[in-house]
DNA sequence: TTGTATGCGTTATCAC
DNA sequence: GTGATAACGCATACAA
């Protein structure tokens, strides 16, 4: 049996309502009361049941994280952990905590979601799934529970808040600095179509490539895993004009693509040349290191739960679209195009 | 306004006690009554208010994570999220959620998990951390909550449940295997030595050599990291008579490692034979890819969460010590000692 | 088999 | 300034 508000009031000769006042620092209330009962909450060790306040209070102030369906590629891929530090990182700043969906399918998750929204045990959620998914938020806008998502929604984007890159213009810049070098047959690996990120990055390629004039384009779908990559290669490989030069939506992805290269004896650089996407720890692992671009995962994980956390704070804040940065990071997996093309 | 018991009692024509009772499904109600209740909740889209709940039943199918308190390290490395998809699934299958700290300094962390204790947060607690730390258990063992640890505390052994490697035969063996391979100048590049791991580990190897009749012997501190091992290299090549052969506590080590020993063109297998610690996706990926002891990182979360739980619903549970089957995984990072020494 | 009454530990609305 | 008292939404002992 633990020490209650009670034990604390008749320890310090007051009405538990005081005491509760003292740990709201309440302002109508004495000197010297306050620290009467600061001293008696000190020496029984007491600490307030946030079950019983959240009762009342109607509020936890616990985050909810609504992982994606596909668990095993997310806890695989380094993308997750650096999201999670972000979103932990802001939760902290602002005390709250984090708890996480353990679901592994599509229904699973919704019956989550709705116990932690209707069983009021968080304050708000962050989506970390941009799939091409509508149910979950449109049962979070008809309940107008707080939510934020990263990446971008596929319907309804003005009226959520998210949290993403432009990866437009990141892959149109990649697929530009490809270019540069002089290459023209430039092919895309992507993750799944149905990630509105693989669809925008694509755009992006297509858009580079449309205002340089080139036609020939080419890309395949793949997991985000390594073994994605490695059959992507393969594939484009096959072609009658295989390409010249690869960009890869992903690093794990593009380590399957190197290692396919290295065991069919192309040279990374020379003959073909990778661009990948998010800068893992493990780009500057490689043989040779990726040029990459940095999305700024970290940041996407920070900016999200901030951005949730206002929301849930006041609910009058707007709606907003935060986008991150990102950077090209070149490094030695991209070259000049050097030979002659047929 | 959600929807309450009273609202699903008034709709029904019964008892919010009957209510209560037809969700938690009790024998001794008629299933006239039950079904009329379960079409009122279905109609009224009722949840029940799982803080309200908490608060009578005392519990909140909820467990903690603390995480250890260099959190930048522990994000870098795969470790974590191989424990965090263990921890996820076990309690997914007992349909318990999550929720983790996000404190970065030992005293943060602490005062965290004061709260989670007396604010009646969470049923039970995994300790992601072995450190040398024991405030933080001695508090628990004090309060009588429910906890385990994922490796093994520094004190009061036989009365903590725990689940770990055997990690002092792990080594060993991988040690025996080194010296099988007729390599005798053998180097130990482990973690922080504030950690029961890096110890364990380090005995083991050294028990082997002693086996074996060794004398020589050498090992370095640093951290779980890429970095880490890129120093230690540097620092057991200068010595009189550099290894031929090292033991790395962690494939992210080992990379670095790797990587080091590739600048300054010494050849992995060779001249140098590695073998690091965990298998994890990394160690098929390096060039040449690593001779690793996979240490079954998912079963150490899922054993974790596993028997919290049954420690959660049964207080009479005996401490346990759960040991992880590891096993060595050999690549081409380890080959024969061919050269004569000296 | 079902209804009534009470309490879980807080906070908040009154009074005084 | 401080103290009763009533919620918050649920589970349960006791009645009926």
């Amino acid at each position: 049996m633990s020490i209650t508000i009670k034990d604390v009031a008749k320890y310090a000769n007051v009405a538990p309502s005081t005491v509760s006042r003292v740990i709201a620092d309440s302002p109508r209330i004495s000197e010297e009361t306050k620290n009467k009962v600061k001293i008696a909450m000190e020496e029984l060790g007491y600490h307030p049941n946030l079950i019983a306040r959240s009762l009342v209070s109607r509020a936890t102030n616990v985050l909810g994280l609504v992982m994606p369906e596909s668990v095993d590629v997310v806890f695989q891929n380094p993308f997750f952990s650096s999201v999670l530090q972000g979103l932990s990182e802001s939760a902290h700043e602002k005390t709250y905590a984090l708890q996480m969906t353990t679901g592994k399918t599509k229904d699973e998750i919704f019956q989550e979601v709705v116990e932690m929204v209707q069983g009021r045990r968080v304050d708000g959620l962050v989506l970390l799934n941009s799939y091409v998914e509508d149910r979950l938020t449109s049962y979070l806008m008809k309940c107008d529970f707080p939510f934020v998502i990263i990446g971008k929604p596929y319907r309804n984007e003005e009226r959520i808040t998210y949290i993403d890159n432009d990866n437009f213009r990141a892959a149109k810049e990649a697929t530009e600095y490809l270019l540069s070098l002089h290459h023209e047959r430039i092919a895309f690996i992507g993750g799944s179509p149905e990630l509105v990120v693989t669809v925008d990055r694509l755009n992006g390629y297509e858009k580079a490539l449309d205002n340089a004039g080139i036609k020939l384009r080419d890309s395949v779908y793949a997991a985000f895993l390594k073994k994605g990559g490695q059959e992507a290669v393969v594939e484009l490989l096959k072609r009658e004009e295989p390409p010249t030069a690869l960009i890869v939506s992903d690093d794990l992805m593009a380590l399957g693509v190197l290692q396919m290269l290295g065991e069919m004896g192309i040279s990374i650089g020379e003959e073909m040349s990778i661009v990948s996407f998010n800068n893992a720890f493990l780009a500057r692992m490689t043989q040779p290191p990726l040029t990459s671009v940095d999305i700024n995962i970290f940041s996407l994980g920070y900016e999200a739960a901030k951005n949730l956390i206002l929301k849930i704070e006041n609910p009058q804040e707007p709606i907003k679209r935060i986008i991150i940065p990102h950077q090209l990071v070149v490094r030695s997996s991209s070259a000049p195009q050097k030979l002659k093309n047929k």
